[in-house]
DNA sequence: TATTTGCACTTGCAATTTGCAAGTAAAGTT
DNA sequence: AACTTTACTTGCAAATTGCAAGTGCAAATA
């Protein structure tokens, strides 16, 4: 992080994930169990190759996400989130209410937070300590 | 709104504020009472003229912001956030929670929010509120 | 009344970023 | 040994960004 335009928290922020993919990866890597490039790739979306690739480099940089080996092959790479990634899930979930709010939002995805949107708070400390508890290993 | 990527909420939301200067404009709306094309050319970040103009006009297609008579002049134009573009508070809000804990932050605009950490909840609604107020007008 | 200033943009153009399609290299499979 | 899978890289066109210099209307000033 060499020159920033401002000392702003939110303008620092948005020079990190200010953009229309990088909070997407985070979402796929928190709600959806990807870890791979490949499995980003897949994501409805559609990103393109060369993009993923440099977003998951200036997440990495970041430190929002790590590699790490995956287990299966060395082949793969593993990415997963670091702490400071985990601990964007507040605004990933504000996103999600306020889109529910002004969008027309499928059904299922609505009830995947319909359970924590009663009791915000726990339910945003639960999910963090279950994905930091996955750091451990 | 026509053709979206996904009908995931985060994308679609990203579709709307996924870059590094439509959030900023609504922090100007929402924190520092700016209201006119002016106010926001001054503020740290400098933003281009014309990368301004299009991000208003953006805003203001998404029903995020609307332009109304300045009462001072007719020269001015006055932007004021919409009711959904205050239900942005929440995201901003925890934008700047995360930026605090990641971030070196002047102590200043970390008092500024200092109150309402405590009681999240209840400050984020006494502001909405107070913000909501104003549009009555 | 003529002139200058302020305000909200627009325009032209270079530089950067994005996105598509194809290619590469290492590892794993048959 | 040949083929596939995985994670990228590369080349290039298109879109976006950013800078600098206008433009046009309203308001203040001379």
């Amino acid at each position: 992080m060499s020159k920033m335009r401002s000392e702003c928290p939110i303008s620092c922020s948005l020079e990190i994930f200010g953009d229309k993919w990088s909070l997407l990866i985070v979402r796929d890597l928190m709600f959806y169990q990807k870890s791979t490039y490949g499995d980003f790739l897949k994501s409805a979306e559609g990103i393109a190759t060369n993009i993923l690739a440099a977003r998951l480099q200036a997440l990495e940089e970041n430190k929002i996400i790590e590699k790490r080996e995956h287990p299966d092959s060395k082949a793969k790479v593993l990415y997963r989130l670091t702490h400071k990634g985990i601990d964007l899930l507040p605004i990933l979930f504000e996103i999600h209410l306020w889109a529910e709010k002004y969008f027309t939002i499928p059904e299922d995805l609505k009830e995947m937070i319909n359970d924590a949107k009663k009791n915000k708070e726990i339910a945003i400390k639960t999910i963090t300590e279950q994905l930091k508890k996955q750091l451990e290993e």
